[in-house]
DNA sequence: AACACGGGGTT
DNA sequence: AACCCAGTGTT
């Protein structure tokens, strides 16, 4: 006993409103089916918690359809080009995760027969999978007692005993709270209902308190600050940064894009050649000798850490033109949503600004 | 421990 | 336009 209720107390209330309330996901095993014995595959629980990271579950539903109709098994996806997989990717952001997707599928292959651990700790040892991802595949996918902690459990848990303590430095003693709270009785319904009531009812503003199964117990609610936790150490504001992006196009229509470094920012992504991004205005930088157009285009864009400030140049070039970087991509098999954001906004703005010739 | 790493949503 | 959200890997 803590506070008024016993540590089972939560989850004896969020598991029938999870009951009643789960939401239809395409990668989610729901409650009854679950009930009936089925199983969730693990292949398809490892792909969408990836995917979530960071990530809104409406921007990955068409994103998890699409790669399991692609790949429909780990052994599919250990098999895919690179290439193939980083197009595929293009538009969710963080592609690391699309790097370590990759390489992480082809280590449960090579080196798993192709079945994922069904431990917490065997599964931290992947790439790409950290604590939240390992306990949450252990809980969702194998049924283990794992502690789940992602963004939504910390405000639930930070609202339910009032924590006034700011992240990140709250976190462990989250953690401490959040591993009481878990039950040995399907715990990986009650972590995904624990995610769900902070995605619906127990949202970052405006919390629908008045709707919450955990209402009863809720010291934030009860002392009126619950939409004010967790409280936050302040952020730095980002910088701006300028600088150029060439887009050619060969008389037959190729494009010319290179291949981004492995490392750093869109790593492993197609993109127009350009100069760095600096804060002082970059110096001219062009893929080639042509006549370069400048149709003052602008594209603004904000990364994590900055905004970006891109201009746009366009030159239409000969059918024998030598690039000093990047290669030229048949107009047929160059699929905007191929590019990262970033790319594809430069790509859209080109439109229509095409020097004659 | 601090930093790098996208994109989309809301106000 | 400014603000919000938020896991993993690297250093």
């Amino acid at each position: 006993m803590r506070d008024g209720f016993s540590d089972g107390a939560v989850a004896a209330a969020l598991l029938p409103w999870y009951d009643r309330h789960a939401r239809d996901l395409p990668w989610r095993m729901g409650p009854a089916a679950l009930a009936a014995g089925e199983r969730p595959d693990p292949y398809r629980v490892w792909l969408s918690e990836i995917m979530l990271q960071q990530t809104t579950v409406a921007a990955v539903k068409d994103y998890f359809q699409r790669f399991t109709a692609l790949w429909p098994s780990v052994t599919a996806l250990a098999a895919a080009e690179d290439a193939a997989v980083m197009a595929e990717w293009a538009g969710l952001g963080y592609y690391a995760r699309a790097r370590n997707l990759l390489k992480c599928a082809r280590v449960v292959a090579s080196d798993h027969g192709g079945v994922f651990p069904d431990t917490e700790d065997g599964l931290r040892q992947l790439p790409g999978i950290g604590p939240y991802t390992a306990a949450a595949i252990a809980a969702i996918a194998f049924d283990r007692p794992a502690a789940v902690m992602d963004g939504n459990v910390e405000r639930v848990v930070a609202r339910l005993f009032a924590v006034e303590t700011p992240l990140p430095t709250a976190k462990p003693e989250l953690r401490l709270l959040t591993e009481r709270l878990t039950p040995d009785t399907r715990p990986g319904c009650y972590a995904q209902a624990v995610m769900d009531l902070g995605a619906t009812v127990c949202t970052p503003r405006s919390p629908a308190c008045g709707i919450c199964p955990l209402v009863a117990m809720c010291r934030g609610r009860a002392q009126g600050i619950a939409a004010e936790l967790p409280r936050k150490a302040p952020k730095q504001a980002k910088p701006t940064r300028q600088g150029i992006a060439y887009l050619a196009l060969r008389t037959d229509g190729a494009v010319l894009l290179e291949t981004r470094p492995d490392k750093g920012l869109l790593g492993g992504m197609l993109g127009w050649p350009g100069t760095d991004w600096t804060e002082a205005p970059p110096p001219e930088a062009p893929p080639l000798a042509a006549d370069w157009h400048d149709p003052d285009l602008e594209v603004r864009h904000t990364f994590t850490h900055f905004h970006l400030r891109l201009r746009v140049l366009l030159a239409r070039v000969p059918q024998d033109a030598q690039p000093e970087r990047g290669s030229f991509h048949p107009r047929a098999s160059f699929r905007p949503a191929s590019l990262p954001t970033v790319m594809r906004k430069a790509w859209d703005v080109a439109a229509g600004a095409w020097p004659k010739d």
